[in-house]
DNA sequence: ATACAAACGTA
DNA sequence: CGTACGTTTGTATG
């Protein structure tokens, strides 16, 4: 057990000195500073000392017996100022909200109540961390108390145990007081021993061993600091007494009123909204969501098990409850467009927990469960629905009736996290384990045998789990405007993106393997002339390192630029280089890295082609901060087209039999359209309205020159900036990028705000507001939240205010595509096509033409992609069809 | 065997 | 000192 105590009054009274006022205001005024302060410090004490009871004292008024034994007892203090003392109500309500108890006696000090609970605590054994900036309290410090004190505003803490107060004071904690007797505290407006100071002090103390015997001692004590003793003797004595802190008080509460309890969410959220406490809002919960030692415990299993040669399976009218919300966990696999399911394990909100293996059914279980599967009115609950979906298909089992996704629910709550596990969900939201309810006796536990039920159990702990898992969720969800997201947009995607990757795309295989043989032989070639170039053969072309002992040894070339092992080989640094030295070498390594690189992306997409002759990317929807999909496995996402050569493996993805042709669907400039749009920049409204090119029309505004003068060079410059600057572009970035001075970067900059100011007026309002908020949001309010706009540290802080310009755009357009997705694949099922979507690549579809379809299909393309979403500036599509990728560029 | 850095492909 | 990803290779660690 340990006990955690703070003294309220003191830390917030340090917080409101240490924090500007200014900073720390409600919208209507109520200065805030003391309780941000204190509710910052109190959030990272708890999170550093977890202590299981916790407590805050206050001071009730000035009128103590201190004051009364001594009038002039903190006499010259100037009045607590009123910005201050209306704080403390408002620490209380925060406190109340926290569920944690907070107690002030009448006629004594804060101190006073701390030093009776640590008593109190001592004696029962327990350990005691105090927080306070009285100095008092240093008494109070032994092995089995620590003290917090605060320093340099509220931003650090010393931690204060014997052997540092010891350091510090150079007496030990129990002699702290008689040391502040003699030296006074002139924030009590006690005065001590003129000409007496620590040293001298902690001298005499070790001396007489405490102030007791420098009392019985004090004739011997020579020089002019005795004589001040003996003529102070008496304030010192007086210093003394009032700085004993009373550990006797007869309080209100116990230390067992104190232990930790879980809080108020909604008071919680009420207070915190009252106080515009967002970002510290969301630490809190970031923090302590759950609590590690809060995490016992399991998941009850009852009910009966369905055996295939057992019991009749039945859902609907019979113990079921066909419309009960039920948690279902699919076991099996699939990847790359084939896989299998073995089991469906299910948990119903009435309780029921089952487990059906697929491969012993009997077709009457079989229609049952398919029905109920294929049910939309049956609500299911999954984690990461898609890869069950797809092994369930593999079966012929369609499953509908998905009310929510755990893993897509915790990505939309928080969207930056590198997995979402049902185990650490579990743990972090629900407080505990994924695993069985150790129940006592056997009384509702299912009948298994213990050897043989692991999986069986592990699969319907799980679909429990997700179930009560989801309404935690749901309530976080709701909590930050993100449960229309969930329904209406990322769940009816999941069977989209299913389809998609089941049907995949078709591949030309021989074209694929002569591809791979021609990049292979122009790799070689390039190997041995970079080989010939520099007279050695011993150099492998790939290893950076190998690569910087000839450029930079052995050639003696100028070094680039560093990083974290050496110095860089890249692209760049490279082609510079061959600018400088025009060294044959380097023309060598760039074609072997350029071919050798086509030559594995190659290799990688022969190894990835299925049975079907197709390529089956698997889309992750809960990976990108922003909103965008990933594609993996083969990464479909970053198949090249920049180069000639590049292009050429485009080609490879063709039509498949049956079909016509390919058809890829862009949006143009989506991403400027939004910045457009969510700026309201006239200027750049008008651009897009007019049709004109984009960047002819910027490049006229910002030299100053009509449209049809703007060269090339010009066209260019203005592009790069366009787009630089929904990353967060700086003037010496931009002037790297452009090979121009910083200065003219700077220029160019310049100038564009001068004529867009919409957009320099926005991109600034999105850091500001997510600064605010602690989260930026696009336009269907997906949230991305980004704590390190606040961060000391500024490099970080930085580059979290360029995620914060970045997050809404490239966030909106992921919004936009993936609505335009449902739209597509909704108007093509309501017409009844057949043809289908193939890949998306973030402003892209690529779609499979049905013979006959082609008109059709672009009209409808156009018309739901064009109307995805309404905005100030049209969405423009682009559209080209071809029998390959390469071909249906445009 | 696993983890990281460097490099490079896309939007 | 430009955002968001995934993959491969080499290298250093265990």
């Amino acid at each position: 057990m340990k006990l955690l105590l703070l003294d309220g009054h003191s830390l917030a009274y340090r917080a409101f000195f240490a924090l500007p006022a200014e900073n720390f205001s409600t919208s209507t005024g109520q200065h805030t500073n003391a309780v941000y302060g204190f509710t910052s410090m109190l959030i990272n004490v708890l999170r550093d000392e977890a202590p299981t009871h916790v407590g805050v004292a206050f001071d009730v008024s000035r009128r103590t017996f201190r004051a009364a034994e001594y009038p002039e007892y903190k006499a010259g203090r100037s009045a607590t100022p009123t910005e201050f003392s209306g704080q403390i109500p408002l620490l209380h309500e925060v406190l109340d909200a926290l569920r944690i108890k907070h107690v002030g006696i009448e006629g004594y000090e804060a101190d006073d109540v701390i030093a009776t609970l640590t008593h109190r605590a001592v004696e029962q054994g327990h350990e005691v961390v105090i927080c306070t900036g009285d100095r008092d309290a240093f008494q109070l410090v032994s092995d089995k108390v620590t003290l917090l004190y605060p320093v340099r505003g509220v931003s650090e803490v010393w931690r204060m145990d014997p052997a540092a107060v010891a350091e510090k004071y150079l007496v030990p904690p129990e002699r702290y007081s008689d040391l502040a007797a003699l030296v006074g505290e002139s924030s009590d407006n006690l005065p001590g021993v003129p000409g007496v100071g620590p040293k001298t002090a902690a001298k005499w103390l070790g001396q007489y061993g405490d102030l007791a015997g420098i009392v019985a001692h004090v004739d011997e004590i020579k020089g002019k600091a005795g004589e001040n003793l003996r003529a102070h003797l008496d304030g010192v004595l007086r210093n003394r007494r009032l700085n004993r802190l009373v550990n006797d008080l007869d309080l209100p509460l116990g230390i067992d009123d104190l232990q930790r309890a879980s809080w108020d969410r909604e008071e919680v959220h009420r207070v915190f909204d009252g106080l515009e406490f967002r970002v510290l809002r969301d630490r809190l919960f970031a923090t302590f969501d759950v609590e590690a030692d809060e995490v016992e415990g399991g998941f009850e299993l009852e009910g009966e098990i369905v055996h295939a040669d057992g019991l009749p399976l039945r859902f609907g009218d019979g113990a079921h409850g066909r419309q009960v919300p039920h948690g279902v966990v699919v076991t099996g696999h699939y990847r790359g467009g084939s896989g299998d399911a073995g089991a469906v394990a299910f948990a119903g909100a009435d309780g029921v927990t089952g487990y059906v293996d697929l491969t012993t059914l009997t077709p009457e279980q079989d229609e049952v469960l398919a029905s109920w599967l294929a049910d939309p009115t049956a609500p299911k609950v999954l984690h990461d629905a898609k890869e069950q979906l797809q092994a369930l298909s593999t079966r012929g089992l369609p499953l509908a009736g998905i009310t929510s996704d755990t893993a897509l629910a915790a990505y939309l709550v928080r969207p930056d996290q590198r997995s979402y596990d049902l185990e650490d969900l579990v743990v972090r939201h629900l407080g505990r384990e994924l695993k069985a309810q150790e129940a006592a006796g056997d009384q509702g536990m299912l009948d298994f045998a213990p050897d043989d039920d692991t999986s069986e159990r592990e699969a319907m702990v799980r679909a429990r789990a997700v179930l009560e898992l989801s309404e935690v969720l749901g309530e976080r969800l709701e909590e930050t405007g993100g449960t229309d997201l969930l329904r209406d947009l990322e769940l009816p995607l999941v069977d989209i993106l299913a389809r998609m990757e089941r049907t995949g795309i078709a591949v030309d295989e021989d074209a694929l393997t002569a591809l791979e043989a021609d990049f292979a032989a122009k790799m070689r070639q390039a190997q041995l002339d970079a080989y010939e170039a520099i007279g050695r053969s011993d150099v492998n072309l790939g290893s950076p390192k190998q690569l910087q002992e000839v450029l930079f040894e052995q050639l003696g070339m100028p070094k680039t630029k560093r990083t974290k092992t050496g110095y860089t080989t890249d692209a760049d640094a490279l082609a510079d280089l061959f600018a400088k030295t025009e060294h044959p070498f380097l023309e060598a390594l760039l074609r072997h890295r350029d071919t050798s690189r086509l030559r594995v992306t190659v290799e990688g997409l022969i190894k990835s082609v299925a049975l079907d002759r197709r390529i089956h990317t698997t889309y992750i929807q809960t990976i990108a901060a922003t909103g965008r999909l990933s594609s993996t496995d083969p990464n479909l996402q970053n198949v090249p087209i920049r180069t000639v050569e590049g292009r050429r493996i485009r080609d490879v993805f063709v039509v498949g039999e049956g079909y016509e042709s390919l058809m890829s669907a862009d949006y143009s400039q989506i991403e400027m359209r939004i910045m457009a749009h969510l700026s309201g920049d006239e200027g750049l409204i008008e651009a897009f309205r007019t049709g004109e090119d984009l960047h002819r029309f910027v490049g006229a505004r910002v030299f100053g020159v009509e449209p049809e003068d703007v060269t090339a060079a010009m066209r260019s410059k203005v592009k790069a900036m366009s787009y630089g600057l929904a990353y967060g572009l700086s003037a010496f970035g931009l002037s790297k990028q452009l090979n121009i001075s910083t200065g003219e970067a700077q220029g160019l900059m310049d100038e564009y705000f001068s004529r867009f100011g919409g957009v320099r007026d926005y991109l600034r309002e999105v850091v500001v507001e997510a600064r605010a908020t602690g989260y930026t949001a696009t336009m269907l309010g997906r949230r991305r939240y980004l704590p390190d706009l606040v961060s000391d540290n500024r490099q970080r802080r930085e580059g979290a205010e360029r995620m914060a310009l970045n997050a809404p755009i490239q966030g909106s357009a992921a919004d936009i595509i993936k609505l335009a997705m449902k739209g597509v694949d909704a108007a093509l099922r309501s017409e009844g096509m057949a043809s289908r979507i193939l890949l998306q690549v973030h402003d892209e579809l690529v779609l499979e033409v049905a013979p006959g379809e082609r008109e059709a299909l672009e009209a409808l393309v156009r018309r739901e992609m064009g109307a995805a979403v309404a905005m100030d500036v049209p969405l423009d599509v682009s559209v080209g069809v071809g029998r390959s990728w390469h071909d249906a560029a445009h």
